[in-house]
DNA sequence: GCCAACGTTGGC
DNA sequence: GCCAACGTTGGC
């Protein structure tokens, strides 16, 4: 007889440009496919550990104000991302094969937005989340683990109500 | 628009 | 397997 666990909550911050995609197209959504993901540390957070009911923070990159902007929720784990076998789109890649897909993705579910956006600024000022990966200079990945202290601190900010 | 930091590619 | 060249990310 085997017993199963249920499996620790894990959180993840994910970056969006808003421009392309907002915490606002989401809300409107209410749900989406996370797809256009071409870095193999980011897919494989995606392929291999993502699970159903993951809390994710929705980052607005190369914006102004450059920070956290919501809350979703992991409702789908990874799956083949077939925007890579679109030649025309703009994610194409021909590497992948749908008998051996090479790029991955999961879908999201809104969950809130902030009333202010969580500015990076402000991220920095917080000594708790001093080892934050998304705060690491020179960080480029996209998809980046979140710890649940660090999940805890940023989302009793006031920024939230 | 600039450019530092990083990931990927490909010649050797 | 090394590493220079190149392309991209993303804060500023």
């Amino acid at each position: 007889m085997e017993y199963s666990v249920a499996p620790e909550k894990q959180y993840w911050l994910m970056k969006s440009e808003p421009n392309t995609y907002s915490i606002d197209d989401l809300k409107r959504d209410r749900t989406t496919y996370w797809s256009g993901v071409r870095n193999y540390q980011a897919r494989n957070f995606m392929r291999d550990q993502m699970r159903v009911g993951d809390g994710v923070f929705f980052y607005h990159s190369n914006v102004e104000p450059v920070g956290i902007a919501g809350i979703a929720e992991v409702i789908k784990t990874g799956y083949p991302d077939h925007t890579a076998w679109d030649p025309k789109n703009k994610y194409y890649d021909p590497q992948s094969l749908s008998s051996q897909p090479v790029w991955f993705m999961v879908d999201l579910r809104f969950k809130k937005a902030c009333r202010e956006v969580i500015t990076l600024k402000r991220l920095k000022e917080i000594p708790a989340l001093k080892s934050m990966m998304v705060l690491r200079k020179g960080n480029r990945l996209s998809i980046t683990p979140v710890t649940p202290e660090e999940w805890e601190i940023i989302t009793r900010l006031p920024e939230w109500s």
